[in-house]
DNA sequence: ATCCTTATT
DNA sequence: GGAT
DNA sequence: AATA
């Protein structure tokens, strides 16, 4: 895990507050460990007998930490107060890799005269939730919350055999139509994905939320085997990989799928030859199914954007086009590309969508499109709307006929390969007063959306959709101007877009 | 036992 | 499937 | 029933 070898020995350098090194004669004998002692609970005195020893056995042992320590030792301290002390002491960025062991291993070492081999029993334990659950007999300090909108989800996933495995049962569940089983999995992949570090042994996991008896036992065998049976046996049912292929199709759920399946058509060939009747949509997705099935790249989604705005600002040139979706919490590719449309006057975006789209059609960019145009006049049923202005929500599903982009543009056309790959393309109009909340909506993630929706009912007693938030007991919408206020009016700590990859 | 996000066409 |  |  930490890398020994070659690790650059800075010398114990002047101004090292003395009562160390140089005093005890012994030479150094093992230069590429430098040791440092925890103090805390180990008591000032005890540590410096422990250091002299080892001084005079030929290590080095320094007084104070520094970026030249190697191997930290502590004694009845777990490893996430050494590390917060440790950060307490040395600014994160510019830390190295270090050792964090028990005094077990000092003393072995001491007896043996030279360091001995790190054994998994040497290392301090690392723990990511106390959750009610203790840290070396004292009480607890952090924990990781319930929802996922509580939390900080990066990008940069520890655990990604663990959360692969647990997404493709989540993925499995909704396939079969067991949604609550889905979302169960979904949740418990989204806490492993927030962990700072790969998860190494069972221990690790008392006291997280979201997991129960299955997760163990499948994050049990990846641990023990490196594989779980059960992912194993899912990936080659024929069912699992009949229902992925035709779910693949833009427009076929799992009830379709199911149906189509129970109807022995397993493939697309099978699909084609049987005369099945397909929708729009679902013919849209089947003539596009490979392109559709290829990643978007961030560089053919800004290409989108630029084409999108070109279109926008033809028709109402003030109009802002924001990339929201996974694009906007930074991933790299995409499913497909969601940009959302405004403007800084309120009302001035009525009925924009529709020029958008005939604009698109008129360039020839549109292989598919089904808009809606969700306008209706204040009703006196259900809750009223957000006082002064009416409710107007514009989208469109598309497919966009994307030129490749070429490396040093060069406009060729040569023998048979196509010039043009199908996108998935979802557009949003929104005013600008609800902007926000449309902005909140469409960033997701999809599991992060659920979950602040699950804690605004649940927790709040309030409504949260993509366009307003309803406080149930006041009996009132909420307004915001920014994803800070909607947070703020949910009692939940901002989490910005790059953070919300649950 | 019951719930599991909330909209749209 | 996991939390309440 | 499908999509976000
Ligand atoms: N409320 C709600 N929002 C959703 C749902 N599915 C998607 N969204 C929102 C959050 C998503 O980030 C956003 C765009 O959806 P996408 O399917 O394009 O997902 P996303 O862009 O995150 O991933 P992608 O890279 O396109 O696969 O719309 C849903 O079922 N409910
Ligand atoms: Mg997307
Ligand atoms: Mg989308």
């Amino acid at each position: 895990m930490v890398p020994l070898k070659r690790r650059k020995v800075v010398p114990p350098h002047t101004g090292n507050t003395g009562t160390g090194c140089s005093e005890e004669k012994a030479s150094i004998k093992f230069p590429r460990v430098v040791l440092f002692l925890v103090e805390r609970k180990m008591g000032a005195s005890r540590r410096t007998f422990l250091s002299q020893l080892g001084r005079r056995k030929g290590f080095q042992v320094e007084e104070l930490f520094s970026q030249s320590v190697t191997h930290v030792v502590s004694e009845n301290n777990c490893g996430d107060e050494v590390r917060k002390w440790l950060d307490s002491q040395l600014r994160a960025q510019d830390q190295k890799p270090v050792h964090l062991l028990d005094i077990s291993w000092y003393t072995e070492s001491m007896r043996a005269g030279h360091p001995v081999e790190i054994l998994e029993r040497h290392r301090l334990q690392v723990h990511f939730a106390l959750n009610g659950a203790k840290c070396c007999s004292k009480a607890v300090v952090f924990s990781v919350p319930s929802y996922a909108c509580q939390r900080r989800t990066t990008l940069d996933n520890h655990n990604t055999i663990l959360t692969d495995a647990l997404s493709l049962l989540a993925e499995k569940a909704e396939l079969s139509e067991e949604d609550g089983r889905g979302v169960a999995f979904r949740r418990a992949a989204a806490v492993l994905k927030c962990l700072p570090q790969p998860v190494t042994n069972m221990m690790q996991l008392r006291g997280l939320p979201c997991l129960g008896e299955h997760s163990f036992r499948v994050i049990k065998d990846i641990l023990e085997n490196g594989t779980s049976s059960e992912v194993e046996s899912t990936q080659q049912s024929e069912r699992y990989k009949a229902l992925k292929v035709l779910t693949g199709i833009f427009g076929v759920g799992a009830k379709t799928a199911d149906r189509w399946i129970r109807a022995g058509i397993h493939n697309l060939r099978q699909l084609q030859t049987s005369g099945q009747t397909l929708n729009q949509a679902q013919r849209a997705g089947l003539q596009h199914y490979d392109d559709l099935n290829l990643p978007v790249t961030k560089a053919e989604a800004d290409a989108i954007g630029e084409i999108v705005e070109e279109a926008v600002v033809s028709v109402l040139p003030d109009a802002q086009i924001t990339l929201i979706g996974g694009f906007r919490r930074g991933k790299l590719t995409g499913h497909d590309v969601d940009l959302l449309i405004t403007h800084p006057d309120e009302g001035k975006e009525v009925g924009l969508m529709p020029k958008v789209v005939s604009w698109l059609q008129s360039k020839g960019f549109l292989l598919y499109q089904k808009t809606t145009i969700n306008s209706y006049l204040e009703s006196e049923e259900g809750p009223r709307r957000p006082s002064s202005n009416m409710d107007r929500f514009e989208r469109c599903f598309s497919i966009f006929k994307l030129r490749h982009l070429s490396r040093e543009d060069r406009g060729e056309s040569e023998s048979g390969c196509r010039l043009w790959r199908a996108v998935r393309v979802d557009l949003v109009v929104s005013p600008i007063s609800q902007f926000a909340f449309a902005l909140l909506g469409w960033t997701g993630s999809k599991l992060f959306e659920r979950e602040l929706r699950r804690w605004a009912g649940h927790e709040k007693a309030m409504s949260l959709g993509s366009h307003a938030l309803y406080d149930n007991r006041q009996s009132r919408y909420l307004r915001a101007t920014s994803e800070e206020e909607i947070f703020a009016h949910l009692g939940l700590e901002y989490i910005p877009p790059s953070e919300r990859n649950a």
